[in-house]
RNA sequence: GCGCCCAUCGUCUAGCGGUCCAGGACGUUGCCCUUUCACGGCAGAAACAUGGGUUCGAGUCCCAUUGGGCGCGCCA
């Protein structure tokens, strides 16, 4: 392709040499010009080649007028041919650079359409002219704003640019992680949420905005919580225990889910999946289902078991041992009618309960946990904690 | 330094000359719901970077300034 540009005389051979490069752009930053080759070997003739010195090819770009592109989110983006060098097209070792490279792959690939990080920008409108010298048809272009981190520094390796595995290990769902990315530098009206199928539908290089986002967690929290929520059971049980793998160690849980665990998982998912924003927490949340009797209570749950809390379990251990069905609304019955006796709220011997079978002063409702945990690890746990 | 791009609430954004004393979402504040934590409901605070134009009329068009970003290799 190079040769033929030589032939087309859209190309030249240069014999600058490396030291002769720096000179001529440390020359023309000083001198605030734009070109950092001044075009020396343009118009020369080959017999003025130093002998032993390999060229490389480079283009002949037009000296006047203007390389337009008409970008599909950037629009019209011109530069004056004058502020544009002749680019190396073949190095003189006799490769191509990436320029050339990409112009002429994606030529033979048959690429339609170029959308990349407007990072590339500049680089389109001197692969424009590689194409105009070649008189091959430019392909749509279409350059979008880079993402920025929160305190909208662009995103690098060591600053916030996170692989796709990253954000597995966080416990975000694929479908939350999509749908707050296609809503970075794109919206489609009001609209906030979009299935996959919806996002196909309405995308569109003409609604991208030309200015960079920065990527804000606390929305993509919120909206894996959404997702999480709008979850069916079993998916997020599945999509749970495909993660578990990937999630950071923690003390006290199990390496990976057997398939009792997966159904008392499945049992107490309404509760949990209310209470979770990420896959994380959502593990986090369902702990005391695997925890090992006795439990361990953290500083809360200990509070409330020894300011007084370990009374009411006691109390309570045998009426809740005499249920005949174990129910969720049996349980609250019992619970409710101790609570009355006693004239407590419900809260004051809730957060007992809570304590002694979750280890936790948090957890999804407490009649729920009762009826997950099952009538002799519900009991056994509370039974514990009464000694 | 030079070239190019960008500029609406803290953040993501709607807005394509009048319907905007600027709308939605996240976050935030208060209240309600409530067995904890969440969820949910209701209410609130919060923005058109600045200065000039153009126009009967500008967040919307033009210019400048300021502030961000990207690029500037015989790297990709």
């Amino acid at each position: 392709m190079a040769e033929q540009l030589l032939a087309l005389g859209h190309a030249y051979h240069c014999y600058a040499s490396p030291e002769e490069l720096t000179q001529m752009r440390e020359a023309a930053r000083r001198e605030g010009r734009a070109k950092l080759y001044d075009g020396r070997w343009r118009d020369r003739d080959p017999s003025e080649a130093p002998p032993g010195v390999k060229p490389t090819i480079r283009l002949k770009a037009p000296l006047s007028g203007e390389t337009v592109i008409e970008d599909q989110v950037q629009g019209r983006v011109v530069w004056q041919n004058e502020n544009l060098d002749d680019l190396v097209l073949l190095r003189s070792d006799g490769t191509p650079t990436y320029m050339l490279a990409v112009v002429v792959d994606d030529h033979d690939m048959g690429v339609t359409h170029i959308i990349r990080g407007d990072d590339h920008l500049t680089n389109a409108a001197r692969q424009m002219q590689i194409y105009q010298a070649l008189g091959w048809q430019v392909p749509i272009m279409a350059h979008i704003p880079l993402i920025h981190g929160s305190d909208g520094a662009k995103l690098s390796k060591r600053h916030g640019a996170l692989g796709i595995d990253s954000y597995r290990a966080m416990g975000y769902l694929p479908a939350a992680l999509r749908n707050y990315l296609v809503r970075l530098g794109w919206s489609h009206g009001d609209k906030e949420f979009f299935t996959t199928e919806e996002m196909i539908e309405s995308f569109d290089l003409a609604h991208i905005g030309r200015s960079p986002a920065r990527f804000d967690f606390s929305k993509l929290e919120n909206m894996n919580g959404h997702y999480l929520r709008a979850g069916r059971e079993e998916d997020l049980v599945a999509a749970l225990v495909e993660t578990w793998p990937h999630l950071p160690d923690r003390a006290g849980l199990p390496k990976t889910l057997d398939a009792s665990m997966q159904t008392k998982l499945l049992a107490a998912m309404p509760g949990l999946k209310e209470r979770a924003k990420t896959l994380a927490e959502l593990r986090e949340g369902a702990a005391f289902l695997f925890a090992k009797r006795p439990l361990a209570l953290d500083a809360q749950a200990a509070d409330i078991l020894d300011s007084g809390g370990r009374q009411h379990v006691a109390s309570l251990l045998p009426r809740l041992a005499d249920l005949r069905e174990w129910t969720p609304a049996a349980m609250e019955a019992v619970v409710r009618a101790y609570a009355e006796e006693m004239n407590l709220k419900l809260g004051q011997v809730a957060q007992p309960l809570r304590a002694a079978l979750t280890g936790r002063a948090t957890s999804p409702g407490i009649f729920d946990v009762l009826h997950v945990l099952g009538r002799a690890e519900s009991l056994g746990r509370l039974e514990d904690q009464t000694r």
